[in-house]
DNA sequence: TAACAAATGATAGTAATGCTATTATATTTG
DNA sequence: CAAATATAATAGCATTACTATCATTTGTTA
């Protein structure tokens, strides 16, 4: 994919570093190999001191930019977010149609990552693989409600209000379109670990088959029509 | 809620646990005060050797009954499934028209649980909690193709399965029965957890609204008129 | 270029976790 | 009553999730 811009960079909420990854070297090797060494271990076995090793440098050094490896998957599903809601105002913002444009933006949200050559040091098909394997612990914890104050999770809510508020532009008299927004994104991530894991509890085989689906779900509940 | 035949055992894969915790009461106080401490301080801040202490034992006993706190989760959340596929067949098993069964089916799985007096060292709603919260850690592992082929998800499966099959009887030429039976029982937990900590990422505000919505998302997605 | 600060690296230490092993004491059963 | 079984108590060990200290490198600026 290919910026229109150049110069973007993606927000992340100050709290979850010690100190910006992004202003330095140090900080974006933490990045890169942080997203290689969890999409590889997985979350749980996933620690400070085998992604010091892996940079060449040890724990301590980590811990100099993120307080833990909770806030660091927070911060990585933070950019991640980010990343997609900014690809999301791209692909849809110049769309009139409201139909159109939500049409545009479940595709957006259920097509696989491309890697995106302006954020080099960060892979994110990789860190979309982190997103469907682990976003859900970064919330299912008993610190949620002090985060969510603290607004660890702000970029995602923001997405889901987009999506929520196009809806609403579509059909401002269906009384669920913040559900039906946070079940579509929610449940893309969801699906696409099925299809992985469990296929036999899925129809979709493939990113296509999967926006299919859920623009189906969308739309018919909307009770707009749609082109095949 | 009564039963109608009081000697009902819930099944689970005995591959869970080293030693079936109802076949002592030692046992039982394992399952009883586990649910309690789990849903009390979260799975990640649970420990065998809290639980111990807790029942006036300790660890080495605990992990007489279960090899590690990961099959505990399974073995819990795989009782969780099985109890409430006995509900849902309960429930539905006697309608014969396909659109009232699927209705009643979303019912079982929409509602809130009640104290189930059969299993009376069972708390179903703190149960219940820890399915919101934990449930999906049990499966977002690294290790989960190899314990899907061992069977730990069958019973999660078959209801997934028994939802599909509803689906496929009211619209046999719908193209995602699987998806969507999946989608409302994943999304179902999901959007009770954004009831009680994101608010604003859903339009449900009790069990009876998160129940219309599930339906009317099910029944337009089908093409089939609801009363409401 | 000396001198100082900032960033990084190396090492050590601590409490908690996730176990395993051993032994002692109850409890049940034949 | 003896033997078998279940439970309890204790200890130990490797790993994790940090914190603290000190050494070294790198960068800045007077």
């Amino acid at each position: 994919m290919k910026h229109l811009i150049n110069n973007v960079k993606i927000a992340v909420n100050e709290k979850t570093y010690v100190k910006d990854p992004e202003s330095s070297d140090l900080g974006k090797r933490i990045v890169q190999h942080g997203i290689a060494l969890i999409s590889e271990v997985g979350f749980e076995n996933f620690t400070f001191r085998k992604l010091g090793t892996r940079i060449g440098s040890n724990e301590s050094s980590v811990y100099r930019y993120f307080e833990n490896k909770h806030k660091f998957l927070i911060y990585l599903t933070s950019w991640y977010w980010g990343w997609k809601e900014y690809q999301l105002v791209l692909h849809t913002n110049s769309i009139q149609d409201p139909a159109l444009k939500l049409e545009r933006a479940l595709k957006v949200i259920t097509e696989p990552v491309e890697k995106d050559s302006s954020f080099s040091y960060i892979d994110e098909a990789a860190l979309y693989q982190i997103l469907i394997n682990e976003y859900s612990k970064s919330f299912l914890t008993k610190e949620v409600d002090r985060e969510n104050k603290e607004g660890y999770f702000e970029i995602y809510k923001r997405m889901v209000g987009r999506l929520r508020d196009m809806i609403w532009t579509l059909k401002p008299n269906y009384p669920y379109p913040a559900s039906l927004a946070s079940s579509v994104l929610e449940g893309a991530m969801h699906q696409y670990f099925l299809m992985e894991h469990f296929p036999s509890l899925t129809d979709c085989r493939d990113n296509e088959s999967l926006y299919v689906f859920f623009r189906h779900l969308v739309f018919t509940s909307l009770n707009v029509q749609i082109d095949d």
